[in-house]
DNA sequence: CAATAATCGAGACGGTACGTCACGTCTTCTT
DNA sequence: AAGAAGACGTGACGTACCGTCTCGATTATTG
């Protein structure tokens, strides 16, 4: 994957690892970093969606200049990238129970959690910004699709290896047709969309998955 | 379906059907509305999504004064709703080949050419647009989703018709099973979105159904 | 003088004199006019200046279409010194009281008193919108001043026949330095204006052009 | 005199007398300022009057953005005011030749001549301005006419003490006698205003006092 | 301990687009 | 033909943010 242009956390004289030299001058404020990414993602969480969100009054609601914010984050697809990435906590492991489907729909109902919640709206502001802006959607992927979807390789593979799938199965297009139906209501909004949704769907596309493998 | 407050064609005293008295004053002007949303989804087309898209350049580049955008359209969500309405032409019928895996499948590939088109831009920018307007969004799903949905009823309850489809499946489910990848697909552009990709679908999802209706 | 362009009661088939043929189609609605000129002068009186009121408003105040407001008066200019014209009713007559600083000093306290009441602002509006409009300030000469300079000139003229002033004396010169003054108040408001300024401005100028006459 | 809320030349963080404190942040660029009163003085001696001149065209006339416009100066009239006082230069210095007829005539006749070039364009355009907004006509008196007139006490104070006035006499009665007439046919442009206008007024005016003073 | 250097806050700068208002013109049906 | 109604293109309004730029002040490392 080429080099991300949204820089996850830029450092040019911050505390990095071990001996290193550093370079002269006031050292980043980390207390200033970490008040520009919690305000961007609680202004996010308040009011509209990316486009409204001004990096005047992130600067604002931070007290911070705005110099400061510009300084770090090139764009405010990157800020937001950035903040969004620095507010995910991990609850969104994959269990392991012994059973493909179970493992699937319980990682998928915190997804949903996840959408539902307030920062659902974060990650739909990303997904909107990232529609006019490439680095925005690739932030995305890269922080928060990759690293769950390597799980659920796993995840799925266990099933094939257990013999709940079939062996010549194409994970990816397993994935997306779990994970799509959910994407889309979250984004459409044209139906409702609630945890059971996960069981539906994981009845319906790995169940069939289990028919053909037993045939 | 709640009324829709983007008015689809605002007739204040446009030619409305046969022996309706005419209000005073002059008339829109039919010339004005068309350029003026020929205008609008150009420029989607060219620049960036909808955010990039400014009420000024519109009114400049279809060669009208801003009032006369701001007369009809209440916002700039509603005015690309409008747009995208008016140039969404009929080409996302469904067949009718006794078949529902390759009806749905011929449709979807439909879908997926679009998406890869330019429209598929506007459809882009209408559905990040309205992440941050709700009305934007409603448009969509009235203009765009539920006029083909309806269509898609009637071809899955041909399927059940005849058998290929068991008699108690839930329609939505399915249809956001069959859609939502191609969706998450366009918006996410973490994977290859290629007309193939609607026979898969239709292979892992009504696939599975056909041999559940079997058992 | 030269021709006027701003007309003032444009007729074109009004209720012009005697026989002569009128011209076909409906005749000018005499309520209108009245009515246009009425609102100019309500506004007028109301908000700030020349340069706050709109044609807009007025044709709203009136019940009129903006058509027939364009269509009688060229400029707002125009209209605002016909609407002037028309509401000036004769209060300014000079007296004759046998002598002249009594007769002048009568009449400019009748000015003075316009000058404090609300159709003060008329006034000042109409000046103050002659600045940038010759035509303006050449109607407010026309309709207001010159009209009654005529009268003054016989004033002065008595009293120079009655020996209160002497025979060689430049009549203009006079009067703008009686007047004058009221105006500079009156537009500056660096003093107080009222009407016993009349007296003793009467009693500068007057006074010593009586002992010149009495040498 | 009362608090004028037309800022002479706003001063944040200007270069403030002495040992005074400095506010943080970029400094007001004195080369801004200067240049948006050069083109408003330079737009308002060109075109029309006071209600033709845009903030728009100023701006673009001076390389600046609107906002630093704004930003200084609260109306189009307190920038109006500002620009004229700038462009005051003080060529109307009273003399001393020992008479008070001649002191009051040399300086009557550099006002008109005022009067007569472009720069009486702006005068006029801040006298009518000024009609609708009483800030403007304050700045008026506040930095052109109250200057002008504490001279101008003084020159007829050395006249009474000469013995060529009366010693009771009402100077500011006298002094709107002797400018009224003048900016009467500024404004109302009824009569010719040339040089000679301010010897002949002296000469009513004036020579009335002497003779009563004589008496 | 000074000198150097990069940061910080604050906030002014030249711009662009916003959504509104009034302009003066036009097009329509009605009187 | 004139009326009212009201849409039209135009242009300025005053505001919000953009991303850049100067400031003085602060906080580090280096000589």
């Amino acid at each position: 994957m080429a080099q991300n242009h949204i820089r996850s956390a830029a450092t040019r004289n911050g505390s990095n690892g071990a001996g290193e030299k550093r370079s002269p001058g006031r050292p980043r404020s980390e207390e200033s970093r970490r008040s520009i990414l919690h305000s961007t993602v609680k202004l996010l969480k308040q009011q509209g969606g990316f486009p409204e969100l001004s990096i005047e009054a992130i600067a604002a609601d931070a007290n911070v200049g705005k110099t400061t914010v510009y300084r770090w984050w090139p764009t405010k697809a990157a800020l937001v990238a950035d903040a969004f990435s620095a507010s995910a906590d991990d609850e969104l492991r994959f269990p392991n129970t012994g059973s493909v489907q179970k493992d699937m729909s319980l990682q998928m109902r915190q997804l949903i959690r996840i959408f539902r919640s307030k920062r659902g709206k974060v990650v739909a502001a990303l997904i909107a910004g990232g529609q006019s802006d490439p680095e925005l959607i690739e932030a995305f992927r890269d922080r928060f699709l990759w690293p769950r979807r390597k799980q659920a390789y796993q995840t799925l593979q266990r099933g094939i290896d257990r013999g709940e799938l079939p062996e010549d199965c194409d994970l990816d297009l397993i994935l997306d047709s779990l994970y799509g139906p959910i994407y889309m209501r979250f984004l459409i909004r044209h139906d409702k969309l609630d945890e059971s949704f996960a069981d539906e769907i994981c009845g319906l596309v790995l169940q069939g998955l289990k028919r053909q493998s037993q045939d």
